[in-house]
Parts: structure tokens; sequence; C-alpha cells
DNA sequence: CAAATTGATGTAACCGGTTACACATACAGT
DNA sequence: ACTGTATGTGTAACCGGTTACATCAATTTG
């Protein structure tokens, strides 16, 4: 009592797979008396056509491939939703995985998707580069995110963090903050190693002193950086800016400096990375650097979409981040006050 | 130029597609000196199993189909990493389609599905459940979430949403809140309806009159609703708490207060529904009812991958939300002064 | 030493669609 | 009448894997 077949509805309705087919595709040569029987039989079936045997035949799935690093909170979601919403836009579906830092998994990942889907979007920052390609079959279509170590010509979105990074330092010391701390992603992380490199590049351009704390990109990285900065807020050196390498863990810190009764930015500044949406809707709201996060995945999706149309495409295509100033760089003072309660 | 197929490997390596397909499978009868004569041609060819054909062939694809609301932001983030987290655990992809209110386009991707997944979770509150289920391959794995017309005994995780609106007025009424305004969710969404139906319940059980605005589950129609409050927080009649039926139209509806000077709780109380991550990020952080939607989405892979196995599963699993208290429903105070900033 | 057993390998059918090509019929043109 | 063309339909090969079964060589057993 499995499904039905195509085979099964050409028997009932005494014609061939061939018309049978032909109906189901609207292809014009049928004639409507058979088109009508093929129709009447196959609805009295309950016939679904299995889409994985059309997809072998016509070696095309309309699917694409989605590899995204580890699926936490709001970068990923939004990530996914860019992808998602040019995707549907086009009826293509997606096939997602998640690059869980494991190597091995994402490169046997990688081969399971071949196919299943007509190309592929891979944003791997925690992934040696070397690995990936050598597994990465030259002829699937692919769009990668922030691949450093591309060398083969692919086609890529890249956001220059390192920019970004030197951007949101210049900011910080326009608004007269001179010691500035960088709490950094994690240590595999491209993209966290960029922004460590741009934080140092405009420090050492200021004459000053760097600071590194060493996090991970969980909220939880910033609570436990914040804790460790509270003792020496009172001291002679106290630092005036915390730096996170993304929004998430620049929220952990504020959390825990709220609750410390430290007030932010009037004791210190806090900077984040990537603008997620919640970044405007936390209070303070956090000064951070925008990368488009949905926007890029978006257009991942059309270039990969005209790779798989045939096109060529060895383009790294750079991102400028841009600095979003909001609440949580505003002035300094003295006063335990919140800031901008208008 | 193309990919390499198992016949290409076997002839390089002068042997039987049989031996080629036993060896990549790691069976153990194959002579030592065939396998690695076969591994090293295959490495050589850049050969990549096509897992389109394997999966027709063992009519097993290691993946789910995953359709849900077209909803932005945090709900739908959460609910694709709780499925994500259980079925990369168990080795599964997911093959994602967002349901866009449009039946047929859901139809259509739902038969999309047929041969590409071994089942598939289907959340769907907007969608007509008659015609949902007539297109439904009977021989599909199905786990449903929150699909009130399930008559035909698939499985199901259903949240109680009428006792959860329920149990949020009863917690207002407790606060002393007695205007209460259920800001609500779109029209054709059954949960959103049945959180409406919960609201009346409760407001009626406590002899309060209902007040409902039209809302769409988007932060900018808890904007809206602020808005059309305002005017009236200064009367003799003016509401003392917002319930929106979801988190981010509560936020929007804060955020906007908030421009406007008004104290949360202090002269209006907010709540919202689902507790989203954001919820306690935000300040003051947002009394919600948490229906703990990672978890749903969890459950569902595991009822699910049971299902495939071939267990039988005509459940309908009810999960009871439950009252997160945090600030936005605190006490009642005359001053313009936010609360709660210890 | 023949017979029986074991193990490795190849052949070909199968999964469920699509479609090139062959074929048959109808209808037009001269 | 006899080609020539258009149209509808069926046959069978193909997409790229897996695997039941047959085959054959090597080894064990009586």
């Amino acid at each position: 009592m499995a499904h039905a077949t195509i085979r099964d509805v050409a028997r009932e309705a005494d014609v061939s797979v061939a018309s049978v087919s032909r109906v189901l595709n609207g292809h014009s040569n049928v004639r409507p008396a058979v088109r009508e029987r093929v129709q009447a039989v196959a609805a009295a079936l309950g016939y679904v056509p299995h889409a994985g045997a059309r997809n072998l035949s016509l070696a095309r799935t309309n699917a694409i491939g989605v590899m995204l690093p580890d699926l936490h909170g709001e970068f990923f979601s939004e990530t996914a939703r860019g992808i998602d919403s040019e995707a549907s836009a086009r009826g293509l579906q997606l096939l997602l995985s998640n690059a869980h830092t494991n190597p091995a998994r994402a490169i046997e990942t990688l081969r399971t998707m071949r196919g299943r889907v007509d190309g592929v979007i891979i944003m791997a920052p925690d992934l040696d580069p070397e690995q990936l390609f050598e597994h990465l079959p030259p002829s699937l279509p692919a769009v990668l995110i922030n691949c450093p170590g591309n060398v083969g010509g692919r086609a890529e979105l890249r956001v220059d963090n390192v920019a970004g990074a030197e951007a949101m330092v210049d900011h910080l010391v326009s608004t007269g903050r001179r010691r500035i701390v960088h709490l950094s992603g994690p240590e595999g992380n491209s993209e966290a190693q960029a922004r460590i490199a741009g934080y140092r590049a405009a420090m050492a351009r200021h004459g000053l002193v760097p600071r590194i704390l060493p996090g991970d990109f969980f909220e939880e990285a910033g609570t436990a950086a914040a804790e460790a900065l509270l003792s020496e807020l009172d001291g002679p050196e106290a630092p005036d800016a915390l730096f996170a390498a993304n929004d998430m863990m620049a929220i952990g810190a504020m959390m825990r400096l709220r609750r410390a009764g430290v007030a932010v930015p009037g004791r210190i500044a806090i900077a984040g990375f990537d603008d997620v949406p919640l970044a405007r809707l936390i209070s303070p709201a956090l000064t951070t650097m925008r990368v488009g996060i949905a926007g890029i995945g978006a257009r991942a999706v059309v270039r990969l979409t005209a790779l798989i149309a045939g096109g060529l495409d060895h383009a790294v295509e750079p991102r400028t981040p841009e600095l979003i100033v909001r609440e949580t760089t505003g002035p300094t003072i003295n006063t335990e006050q919140p800031a901008g309660r208008e």
C-alpha cells in the first residue's frame, strides 16, 4: 500500500508512462480525452510524483544547499532569513546544514549534498579552507561567504572585517575613549581574527595600547568579560570602552554591567559588531557595525542562481560594514543615571 | 568534464560497479587489494557519490522536510534552531520551506518534498487544514505543530494557547489591572484565534470587559497599537495593561511607549506571548508566556524519527505554556521614573 | 581426489521518473 | 492515387546508484 508510481497510473489509465508524464508536465501534445483520463486516474490513486526520481532524471533539483556556522542566535536567523526570502521567491528549496566546527562532519555534509542540490552557499569561518576546497567538487556551483582562503577563484562575498573594526575604534576614539578593550571571537574563526587585526591596526595608529580578552561570540563570554572588568572600573587604569567582536557578547556584557549598576555609556562605552535586529531594541541601544546579514544571504542566492544557470563568476565581492552609532557609545558622564532616556 | 560516476570508477579500477559500491559503503567482503585500488581511483577521479541516486535506490534520504510559517524574527529562528539541533544530532538534513500563507504554494511545496525527505514537520497555523490534509500523502510520516483541524489522527504537538492566554490575564488581574487590552494576531491564524478565546474567557470570568485591537504578529503592529492608545492614557478609562498576542508586538508597543515617555510598567503593563530569547534582554524585561519554541521543534524531530522508523503515533501531545513574570508587569506607580533599574 | 563449503566478484534488474526515437494514423497537396 | 507532413502515442534507454543472484576460484572436509 505504498505510493503509486507513474507506471501504476499508466496501467490504470491504459496509456504509456510517456503519456502520463506528458500530461503531468503540461505538454501540449496529448489528446484531451487522454489528458482527462490520466488526470482522473492520478487523482483517484492519490498519485504524487516522486521528486527524487524526477531530480535524478532531469539532473536538476531546484534546491540549494546551505552550510552555516553553528546555529545560535540572531546571526544565524538573519542569514537564513535573507537566503530564504530570495530562494523562495525563485521557487528554490533549501537544504540546510550547520557546520559543527568539526571539519570531518562538514566535509561529509558537503558530499551528501552532491546530487541533491544544484549549488551551495557556504559560510564556514571556523573551517580550514584547504580541507574545504579539496573536497568541494569542482563542478558544483558554489558561493562562499567570508572564506579567507578562497584560492580557487570561487564566487565569494567577503565582509571587510578589518576595515569595520578599524572604523569602530576610530569612532570610539572620536568620542574621547582611550582605554579600549577588545573582546574577541573564537580563535579558529577567521572573521574574529580579522576583527582583531583591524582593532590592533587602529589602536596602533592612534598610539593606544591594545588589550584583548578572549571570547567565543556567545552572550556568556560577554557576561564573563564584564565581570572581569568590574574590579578595574574604579582603578586609575579603568577601561573606558569595550568593543566586542559581535553583538551578542556586547549585549551579555551590558546586561552584567547594568546589574552591577555601572552606567553605559556613562562609565564605559560598549560597541558590538553585526547589527543584529536586537541591537536597536535593547536599551540603551547598541552601537555596532552593520554588515547587512540578511542582504548578504540574499545576494548569495542571486549569484548562485546565475552560476547554476551556467554563468561564470569568480569575483570576490567586498562588503564594507557601516558604522551605526546608537546610545551605548554616547557621551561620558559621571553620574550613575542612565543617559538618553528621553 | 562533468562528475565521475560509479561506472567511471569501476572501469578505471577494472572492477565491477558492485565492488566499487561495496568498497564505498564499507562492506567487508572485498579483497584488500581491490579495496585499495578502488579507493585510489575514486580519490584520483575526485569521485563524490550522487546522493540523489543513492536516495532513490535506497528509498531513504536521511532528510526531513520542514514547513514553517512565514515568520520573521525570533520565532522562526528559534523553531529552526530546535529542529536543527535535534536533526543534526541524528545526522539528518533539513529541507526547509516557509509556508507563504498561500495555500496553493504550500501544497505544491509539500508535493515537491515527496521522495526527497523521509518525513515532514509542518507548522502552518495560517493554512486551511482541510486542504492541507487532502494533499498530504497518507504514507508520508508527518508531525504537525499546532494544526487545529488535525482530524486524520496525525502525530501532533499542540500548544494550549487558550490556557496560556487565560493565565496571562489572570496574572495581570492579580497585579491589579482591570482595563486589559488585547492586541491580537492575524485573523486567519489559528493560534491567534485561540489566544483571543483565552483572553475573552478569562476577562469574562473576572467580570471585565474585553477590548481587542487587530494585529498581525509584527513589531509594527505593536507600534501602531501603542500609538492608538497614547491619546487615551490620560483619560478616565485609560487602559492599564496591553496584552499582545506575541512578543514582537509587545516589544514594538514598548518601544513606542518609551519614546512617548510613558512608564512601563508604571502607567501601563505590557505582556507578550512566546518568550523569544529577546524578551529577557530588553529593558524592562518582558513578562510573557513561555511556549518553549526550540523544545517543540526538537521534540517534533524525535517523534518524526520514531515514525520514520516504522512506529505508530497518533497522539496529540499537549504543551502548556508557562507564565514568565518579568519587569513589564511589575507594580503600578505614578512617577514617570522607569522602575527596576537596580 | 571428489564433493562441499566459503568468499570474492560480476551481471543485470531495479528504484521512479524523463524523453529520443520509432511508429501509426489522419489529413493536406499535387 | 501517392507522397509529405503533422500529430499523438508507445518502446526502451537513461539518470547513478544498490543488491539479489549467479558464477567461479580457493579452501575445507570426508
